[in-house]
DNA sequence: TCTGGGGCTTCCAGCGGCTGGAAGGTCAAG
DNA sequence: CTTGACCTTCCAGCCGCTGGAAGCCCCAGA
């Protein structure tokens, strides 16, 4: 199958498919003409890291997964440690968005937002 | 001032100061031996843009935000329009990730996370 | 007066994860 | 035989810095 197919199939740019070989994630075979060829296994695998990479996880850590995946001797303990990893950042960063969300709604709410130049906003980002 | 200070007062890398004149930001002068000499305006744009970074909000609304702090006859409908547009997109990144969250929470609590090879996480992203 | 060390300068490269575009090869339909 | 849709590679750019190299400047101490 050819690069166009599997970017409808897996609903990824060709692009970022041609990326994704180029930093090792798949690697499929070529055709005589120098066409990419790719077969199920690669579906799969893109598949897999498209579903990978929407829960947030970094490419790297999508490389971690796909290798456990393929990998019969696995530990769950590793791949739930991975996830587990992901999550906290995810906290963090959610918090850290509900804190400046914090801030910035209640700085909202105080500017009249009109045609006066006087602005509650400006004034805490210039406070003395 | 030399910005070896600039950067203590401010709290802002010496590197970053740098970027920050090369985008235009500031400009502070420059002494005889070609050090930048920074002013208290300097110092306090440098402040502002600290503190709106911090918010989250983008260089660019950086810049806007500092041209509309200068201008005496802005209107604050115009900063309040940048800030619920930063808003927005703060409330938009925090759903987006919560999703992620809601569903890696999820698979988490489900992997038993031993030795054994057996992992709903993977079964999740390999789902066919 | 020399030396050392810390500060300052510029410039270039790299992070992550793509994305756009140019220049050119390939293939099937008409 | 041409057209146009595909495919290829390569290079550059996005954002917001950050690291490092190479080289000047300045001050304190011996």
């Amino acid at each position: 199958m050819n690069i166009g197919d599997v970017a409808k199939r897996s609903n990824l740019p060709a692009k970022t498919i041609r990326y994704y070989e180029e930093i090792g994630l798949i690697t499929p075979q070529r055709s005589e003409n120098g066409y990419r060829a790719f077969r199920e296994p690669d579906l799969h695998k893109l598949a897999f890291i498209g579903r990978a990479r929407k829960l947030g996880f970094t490419i790297e850590d999508c490389r971690t997964l796909l290798a456990l995946y393929q990998d019969d001797h696995r530990e769950s303990g590793h791949v739930k440690a991975v996830a587990e990893g992901h999550l906290a950042a995810i906290d963090d960063r959610i918090a850290q968005l509900q804190s400046m969300r914090a801030t910035l709604a209640h700085l909202v709410t105080c500017c009249a937002g009109d045609e006066r130049p006087d602005c509650p906003i400006l004034n805490d980002l210039a406070q003395d």
